[in-house]
RNA sequence: GGGCGCGUAGCUCAGUUGGUCAGAGCGCUGCCCUUACAAGGCAGAUGUCGGGGGUUCGAGGCCCUCCGCGCCCA
């Protein structure tokens, strides 16, 4: 904390204006944040950066949540920690899927063999060029490198003290390593595994989806009451069903077992209508008596519940709708009456959508449809990045065990959220929440072209059909491989896809399961185990609380199954930008704010002070006036600094904290210590808000009442000690005052640091509460100070009431109070005279402080 | 329907274990060209702290209940 004998340097005219730039390039060429190794973990403090989508256009999204981050980790460093904080793009998935496909012309087919002398034409052709797997990543790394260049330039712009050695990008041979490797991992421990099941199908995109990326959309439906005739002729039952269309894949009728209405019917059977299929009517639990009849029609897949009834009352799987969604071609077997059969003859190839209409239509004509379809609006699941609805079909995939199938996996798992430190804390509510809702594993396998391999082979039976059973792995150190290209071992090329040879697994895996070894990634887990014993498990994860059952669970699940730990011991959650009509704000719904010229109208550090006044995890309107707040605080700081340091001029005697002697220095003094244990604890439990807030409110008193009051003592009105004591403790508020706000602040507090020290603030110690309240004194009473600002404002007032400036002279002061307080007032007798143009200051006994001003006579 | 969060000055929000806790900033009003700062400074006004019960010597802060808003999940 002393403060060194340099010269000064202290701008006639400070401004923030150029300061970004310049100080970017200085911390590039310092190094100032670069990871510089460490002997031990415990001195590291590492941060699992969440990888934006690098196809996605900038927003203010990007610089709030990543500004409260970068408070943490410029804490941390100045706490003494090594700070690992890298930086990643995700690349990988649907969005930049379709930004190469449009960009270049071309579309992945991963039947092809990569080609290396492949270039897409300049222009893109109308028909799209089929390229390999291969081939297609390598126009997405070479698309996505301007777009990385943007989100450098912003997140340089907003002083992310990121260190951009430890950049990585997940479909980058990397990434794609560890994701191969985590999964083959996952395979030999029996934590992957594939089956052939009912599965939730998008049939635009035409892949499965996991239960993390569905979502309801209430959907404008109706209600029709078709009857079904008993097949022992003593009449009907009626049923009501959103989806007539699946009538002709109806394997059963289901009631609630206690449901007195159909308890006799159970066991008995009736005859679907229009299509003339006997099927019978079944008892279970999931059944809602209270829903429409109370009895419901079971059709293979209508939706979830369908699929446990199918399952657990082992029903025939009866699928009509086809990967496209469209009403499947072939008149299905179990449809054997005539007229049933034509009636399906003129579904084929119809979309969900006009089968319902033709259905409703046939049902009409034969009198099963009673009344009218009532008008409903209803839940729908669709895939989050979906336009349709989704439907169930059965096909072969790959899952990652995850707790939704095992009640022991899923207990472990929630212990793993319960020892997560979370910011807010109330956030583990919705991870709890969510393992425990999981009803099935985690579908990994997806069947689009671009992203990480599935890394498999099958060998090829006698007659050509795939041995899905004994599926042939890559070795660890030939990963990562691509199956469409490359020939698995024991095998040669010639033997792609002959009877008898091997064909690789077609899939792509999830992008979350990539994006859910982050850690791992940026680690160089196996690829440098120095480091990766350096940094994991890591301190921190920052991110969105909307991607907890996505992101944060998933990278939880693999971590607790390749480590037997968790990926991190904290996790901070960070609400949305809202706009002003507090709607979130999203590229779909455009009322999206690019952030780019925000910096230029208030300066970064302006931007980031909106960012860090934002509580933890609270969704906060995106609010210009907080920033024209910020950019006056920069400023404030520039300004106050220079009056702090040009004092005295360039070559001012340097201070020491002997001699601070003043009581009210000292009464200012033993104030900051505080307001830096208040800081430190506030930053230690993850509230970088709350510790921008005490800091500011209380650089402003310091501003309007603290150098006020000291001013002319400190201008050596009052003798060269009384001067220095001013100096030395300006000079201790001001260090430790930039420190405090070098992690809101980075730029001003850098400038001004510039002015009077070497090095940079960023790479200083944290300032510790015990060191200035040891510079403050034994004897420092912080009533003076409080006592000194009250008579001060008493004073103003009256000022301010009879319309005089406050430089004008006050006859005389009187001041009763307790006799602390006159103590106070005497201590500050000399300042509160001068600061305030007092030409007689008296004091009197009273219960409670009172002050009585005299102003002179004009 | 379940879970979580939120309702405090016109606006945006602080108020950590119940006892100067009725606050800050913006906005508004008035004054001051004060040698760090006029893209400033000083001062001022504004609220049955969502409603109603309860616990307590004492409640924005705790308990119950109701109303409204948001998010997550069914």
């Amino acid at each position: 904390m002393a403060t060194a004998g340099r010269p000064r340097s202290v701008p006639d005219k400070p401004s923030l204006d150029g300061l970004e730039a310049r100080w970017d390039e200085t911390w590039e060429r310092d190094g100032t944040y670069r990871f510089a190794g460490a002997s031990t973990r415990d001195d590291v403090y590492a941060i699992d950066t969440p990888p934006p989508t690098v196809s996605g256009s900038l927003h203010v999204g990007h610089v709030f949540s990543y500004t409260h981050t970068d408070t943490i980790a410029r804490y941390q460093r100045m706490r003494g920690k090594t700070v690992f904080y890298p930086m990643g793009w995700d690349d990988n998935g649907l969005p930049t899927e379709r930004r190469v496909q449009n960009h270049f012309g071309v579309r992945c087919d991963p039947s092809l063999p990569y080609d290396p002398t492949f270039e897409p034409p300049t222009e893109p052709p109308k028909d799209q060029i089929p390229v390999s797997r291969p081939n297609f990543i390598e126009l997405c790394e070479r698309l996505t490198t301007e777009d990385e260049r943007a989100f450098e330039a912003l997140f340089r712009r907003l002083g992310l003290s990121v260190d951009w050695h430890h950049l990585y990008a997940t479909i980058d041979e990397r990434s794609r390593r560890a994701s191969q490797r985590a999964f083959l991992r996952n395979l030999a421990r029996g934590e992957a595994y594939q089956q052939e099941a009912p599965t939730l199908w998008d049939v635009d995109f035409r892949t499965a989806v996991a239960q993390a990326e569905l979502e309801d959309r209430d959907q404008p439906g109706a209600y029709h009451t078709l009857a079904f005739a008993r097949t022992d002729g003593s009449g009907d039952i009626r049923i009501d069903t959103t989806r007539p269309e699946l009538l002709p894949a109806c394997v059963a009728l289901v009631a609630h077992p206690d449901d007195a209405r159909y308890q006799p019917l159970f066991g008995t059977s009736v005859r679907t209508p229009v299509f003339g299929v006997d099927v019978p009517v079944l008892a279970h639990p999931l059944a809602d008596p209270e829903k429409g009849t109370g009895i419901a029609m079971i059709c293979t897949f209508g939706d979830t519940t369908d699929v446990i009834w199918w399952r657990e009352l082992a029903l025939p799987a009866r699928p009509v709708v086809g990967h496209d969604g469209r009403i499947l071609a072939e008149v299905p077997t179990w449809i054997t009456d005539e007229a049933g059969r034509a009636a399906y003859s003129a579904l084929a190839g119809k979309t969900v959508k006009s089968a319902q209409t033709a259905v409703v239509e046939a049902a009409r004509d034969s009198g099963a449809l009673i009344g009218d379809p009532r008008p409903i609006t209803h839940p729908v699941k669709f895939f989050e990045k979906g336009s349709r609805p989704l439907e169930i079909v059965t096909t072969r995939q790959w899952y990652i065990r995850n707790g939704g199938r095992d009640a022991d996996l899923r207990d472990a798992l929630i212990d793993r959220g319960r020892s997560l430190r979370w910011h807010p804390d109330h956030m583990r509510h919705r991870y709890e929440n969510w393992v425990a809702g999981l009803n099935g594993d985690w579908l990994i396998s997806r069947q689009r072209f671009f992203g990480v391999p599935v890394p498999l082979w099958y060998p090829l039976h006698a007659d050509g059909s795939v041995d899905h059973d004994h599926p042939i792995a890559p070795a660890e150190a030939d990963l990562p491989i691509d199956p469409s290209t490359d020939v698995p071992p024991g095998y040669v090329a010639d033997q792609r896809g002959v009877p008898g040879g091997f064909a690789g697994d077609p899939d792509v895996m999830d992008t979350w399961a990539t994006s859910s070894l982050t850690p791992q990634i940026a680690g160089r887990w196996e690829d440098d185990p120095d480091l990766f014993a350096l940094v994991f498990p890591m301190d921190l994860r920052p991110q969105g609380h909307d991607i907890i059952r996505t992101w944060l669970f998933s990278t939880v699940v693999r971590a607790h199954a390749e480590h037997s730990s968790l990926p991190w011991t904290d996790a901070a959650l960070s609400g949305w930008i809202l706009d002003p009509d507090r709607k979130k704000m999203s590229k779909s719904k455009g009322n999206v704010v690019t952030p780019m010229h925000l910096f230029d109208q208030y300066g970064a550090d302006a931007v980031r002070y909106w960012s860090a006044s934002a509580r933890p995890g609270t969704d906060t309107a995106f609010d210009e006036g907080q920033m024209k707040i910020g950019r006056r605080l920069a400023i404030k700081l520039l300004n106050a600094s220079k009056f702090a340091l040009g004092l005295g001029g360039a070559d001012a005697p340097p201070t020491s904290l002997d001699d601070i002697t003043a009581p009210l220095d000292k009464a200012l003094l033993v104030r900051l210590a505080a307001l830096v244990d208040d800081a430190t604890a506030a930053f230690d439990g993850y509230d970088y808000a709350r510790a921008l807030e005490r800091t500011e409110a209380f650089f402003w008193d310091f501003c309007d009442n603290y150098l006020e009051l000291v001013k002319g003592r400190a201008y050596a009105t009052q003798g060269p000690d009384a001067a220095a004591s001013a100096r030395a403790a300006l000079e201790v508020a001001l260090d430790t005052l930039l420190r405090l706000f070098a992690p809101f602040l980075p730029f001003a507090t850098e400038e001004v640091w510039s002015w009077w020290k070497d090095g940079s603030v960023h790479r200083a110690a944290w300032p510790s509460g015990t060191d200035v309240r040891a510079a403050a004194g034994a004897d420092a009473d912080p009533d003076v100070y409080r006592t000194a600002c009250e008579v001060t404002s008493a004073i103003r007032r009256t000022k301010t009431e009879a319309k005089k400036s406050m430089r004008a002279p006050a006859a005389l002061v009187v001041v009763l109070a307790t006799a602390t307080e006159i103590a106070a007032v005497e201590a500050a007798r000399s300042d509160l005279m001068e600061s305030s143009g007092i030409a007689e200051l008296r004091t009197g006994a009273a219960e409670e402080l009172a002050v009585a001003v005299t102003l002179a006579e004009d």
